[in-house]
DNA sequence: AGCTTTTTTGAGCGATCACTCAAGCGTGAG
DNA sequence: CTCACGCTTGAGTGATCGCTCAAAAAAGCT
């Protein structure tokens, strides 16, 4: 009972910890703001995560399995791949939700202000980011198997097209007055995913 | 003439700061850099641009107005508005060209990190992007003025739909590696541009 | 209960932050 | 040459940064 509650309380501080980075980023997040929001003290925030870098890392990658066990439970449910990655777009992508900290990718959006000052934080959020690319191309590879595409469409470009422009989407909503318009252009690549599967004839 | 010099170095340190502060972002750039980067001591720094907010708007502001600018120029060259901004797309883009600090635009970069901290910067960057946009969407206006475009097409929505992908493909030419596939996506983009023309007839 | 081990605590570390201002310096008028 | 004035200088301001660790509290064991 002792050990189930102490890592749920693990748990939860990082799911804290992932909100208030998502939403701040790396360098405008102090660490009063962290002890403040995990109600921890320095000492225990060290003893448990090491240090600021890392607990953002573990954050990330908290945040990036999550993403993927969502796409993976729509791609399941849905009644075809092509069909799963319209679902996942108009559902899962942050400017289609209202109970996310910030409705751009966390990955994209911390991405850009950490590179150069920590570089081993540019080479995690890098790979996972590529998990992400992969998995898009690996689902447009099924929906070639499934001829819902033709055999001469190329699923890694389309994965890295889908990628960047889901990307740029979050960031266009990350200024609030335009996030109505950002959720309609979301709505729009889902359609225009969909839409592919007339090409295949 | 030391009225043209000073106005000349103060230009000159203008630009400085606008590289400075696009590789590396607000945050994570401390007045020491922003010192040895301009050749300058605090107190002149100080004197000349306020503070260091003050001096990052500037930087943001001078930024725009060379891609604004830049951005004219190619439009008036070009034969008509829609191949105009396929080669605005294809030329003028961060990531198409080397001798840049980023190859993703400063005003998106820098947008997301400053948002909750520096409220009147953010503002003043969603007035900055508010132009561009407004600019693709006058500029397919005059396509459509030209009839390369159909008249039901939606210029506002196209202007929001470039300006979003361009981010996008930005923000993935952040990973380095990433780089040259960024650059594909810009020149596909442009195609794709030049490829509306022909849903006119 | 007493004793050991583990965890939590928060005052405070040196470093660095954005920023200031009295003193030094160069320049031009008289 | 002298002096006054404006710009440059950089050591230094208090605040805050990420982080430590000795002491206190809690938990575990017999």
């Amino acid at each position: 009972m002792s050990i189930r509650s102490k890592s749920h309380d693990r748990d939860k501080a990082l799911a804290r910890a992932r909100d208030l980075f998502w939403k701040q980023g790396f360098h405008a997040t102090s660490l009063k703001d962290i002890e403040a929001a995990l109600h921890m003290h320095p000492g225990s925030i060290y003893a448990a995560f090491g240090n600021k870098e890392t607990l953002f890392r573990m954050a990330l990658e908290r945040y990036a399995e999550e993403v993927a066990e969502s796409r993976q439970k729509i791609l399941d449910a849905a009644p075809d791949a092509l069909e799963g990655l319209a679902r996942f777009v108009e559902t899962a992508h942050p400017v289609t939700r209202d109970d996310l900290p910030q409705p751009a990718c966390f990955l994209a959006k911390t991405g850009m202000d950490t590179g150069l000052t920590q570089p081993a934080l540019r080479a995690a959020i890098s790979a996972l980011l590529d998990r992400t690319e992969a998995a898009f191309a690996q689902t447009y590879r099924q929906a070639q198997a499934e001829g819902a595409l033709p055999a001469n469409a190329d699923p890694d470009n389309l994965a890295r097209r889908l990628h960047a422009t889901l990307t740029g989407i979050g960031v266009y909503a990350l200024r609030p007055e335009r996030r109505e318009q950002a959720r309609l252009m979301a709505r729009d690549l889902a359609d225009e995913i969909r839409a592919l599967r007339h090409l295949a004839s």
